[in-house]
RNA sequence: GGAAGCGUGCCAGAGCGGCCGAAUGGGACACACUGCUAAUGUGUUGUGCUCUUACCGGGCACCGAGGGUUCAAAUCCCUCCGCUUCCGCCA
């Protein structure tokens, strides 16, 4: 939820982040209405109510002659009183949809427009010139011994894989890798629950537009996480945090569960595009000033993470319309692929600004003792994914595959993965 | 899964249906006193919405959550959630 005062006082902007995002500017006028109706509506209740205490307390003192009278009075507030708490709770739910209507405003220097006007921040590697035929991921996994997704469907269906062998070491030790150096940095190792609460999910924005993405189990009225963002945020919903000093800052291994409703026939192949897949997960707790200082050192951290892989990448500043409802800016960092000659997606960071901590009640003291909306963020440090992307880069014309120095001791040492004969 | 009990402010812990935003104790903070520390005394000690808005101040709401009864609910009733204990079942 953005910031209703922020609203009020520099409504323009907020129109221009719409703008920017390609959403409709009109909402932040019905959102300001609805503002306006609703403190009208709740001071007319407040006036009714404090009149209704003063008469009821007259009921309580009445001598018994005067009180038939007052009672009758008292009856009469009683029933214009539950009239007005109804207005509210009209009031309420029109300003709640009008405010969720509206998301995050973005920060000032965001490219305008959609998935397609990002900006690249910067290029880093060679593009490898491999000599020989380019094997994919998936042909170089199966040959490994180290990707199954026949029997991934076999036992799961569609969008299912097994990892096994060198595949499910590759994992650990990538996702070992991860959670080590961040824990090296100061980051608190978190094992998170992956299944959560409508409240959790809601909170953190996944139940919006995204809400088909996410599998929810209907008897038990719980969701699968998406991401560790999840329980990572929920975790400190309804807290007042000390954020006097450094940023609070997490770093989450999780499953992660995604529908993938929208994407028939998209990425079909290999483990782009999967139903479950394994994630760490940075996120951060700061103070609303510290929140864009914070979005570049998590960059940072993806950087030198794909650095430990050895791919070549580039960063890019995601533009207002791809956005995502909560984030007011969002680098994603894209690995080469040999096989699709083209970059994609392996990390994604998020600076939330209020809007996550505001609906979560995130808060913390101010210089002044005052309770504010914290600031918080979010960024990828590993994921299954990525093996797609170690795997294709490092290949060898015979199809094995050359392991990365930084993962070798998850692997037994490895220097080569040699295809199973 | 069955049974019982509990859920109040930073913590502990009272609380007859009206005078309870809530006693009391502890902690924290401020001031005073003391050569320093400790002790002591006095005061302050919540959040949200809202009106006025520079400030002071005023109004309303909040006693696990949501409903209900009542002129009036922390206090009575219902539902849900959580915790504790006992029984059963099972990794």
């Amino acid at each position: 939820m953005i910031d209703l005062r922020f609203v009020r006082d520099d409504p323009d902007t907020v129109r221009a982040s719409q703008r920017a995002r390609g959403a409709d500017p009109a909402a932040v006028d019905r959102l300001l209405d609805a503002d306006a109706q609703r403190r009208a509506v709740v001071s007319a209740g407040d006036e009714l109510r404090a009149e209704q205490k003063a008469l009821g307390r007259a009921v309580g003192q009445a001598s018994p002659e005067d009180r038939p009278a007052l009672l009758a009075r008292a009856k009469d507030l009683a029933a214009r009183v539950k009239e007005a708490e109804a207005a509210e709770t009209r009031a309420n739910d029109a300003l709640a949809a009008a405010h969720k209507a509206i998301d995050n405003v973005i920060e000032a220097a965001t490219p305008p427009g959609g998935e397609t006007d990002f900006v690249v921040r910067k290029t880093v590697g060679e593009i490898p010139v491999l000599s020989g035929p380019v094997r994919d991921h998936l042909e170089l996994g199966e040959g490994l011994g180290a990707i199954d997704t026949e029997r991934g469907a076999k036992v799961s269906g569609a969008r299912f894989y097994f990892l096994r062998g060198v595949g499910a070491q590759l994992q650990w030790a990538l996702l070992n890798l991860a959670v080590t150096k961040a824990a090296a940095a100061g980051f608190i190792p978190v094992i998170p629950p992956v299944l959560v609460k409508p409240e959790s999910m809601e909170g953190t924005g996944f139940l919006g537009e995204h809400s088909d993405e996410v599998y929810r189990l209907e008897a038990d009225d719980l969701y699968l996480v998406g991401t560790a963002e999840v329980p990572l945020a929920a975790y400190h919903s309804d807290e007042i945090l000390d954020l006097s000093g450094d940023p609070v800052r997490y770093v989450g291994w999780s499953s992660c569960f995604r529908r993938e409703a929208g994407s028939y026939g998209k990425d079909t192949r290999g483990i782009i595009r999967v139903h479950q897949f394994d994630k760490v997960e940075m996120f951060a707790y700061c103070r609303p000033e510290q929140a864009a200082d914070e979005h570049l050192r998590l960059l940072a951290f993806e950087e030198q993470m794909l650095a430990a892989i050895e791919v070549p990448y580039r960063v890019i500043d995601v533009a207002a319309g791809d956005l995502g409802s909560s984030a007011a800016r969002k680098y994603d960092c894209e690995a080469w692929l040999p096989s699709q000659q083209a970059y994609r997606e392996l990390t994604s960071t998020s600076n939330c600004t209020t809007f996550q901590a505001r609906r979560l009640s995130i808060r913390y003291r101010d210089a002044d003792g005052k309770p504010q909306i914290a600031a918080t963020l979010n960024g990828t440090l590993a994921t299954t994914r990525w093996i797609v992307a170690i795997l294709e880069n490092h290949q060898l014309p015979d199809g094995a595959v050359r392991v990365p120095e930084a993962l070798r001791p998850g692997l037994g040492g490895r220097e080569v993965l040699e295809p199973a004969r």
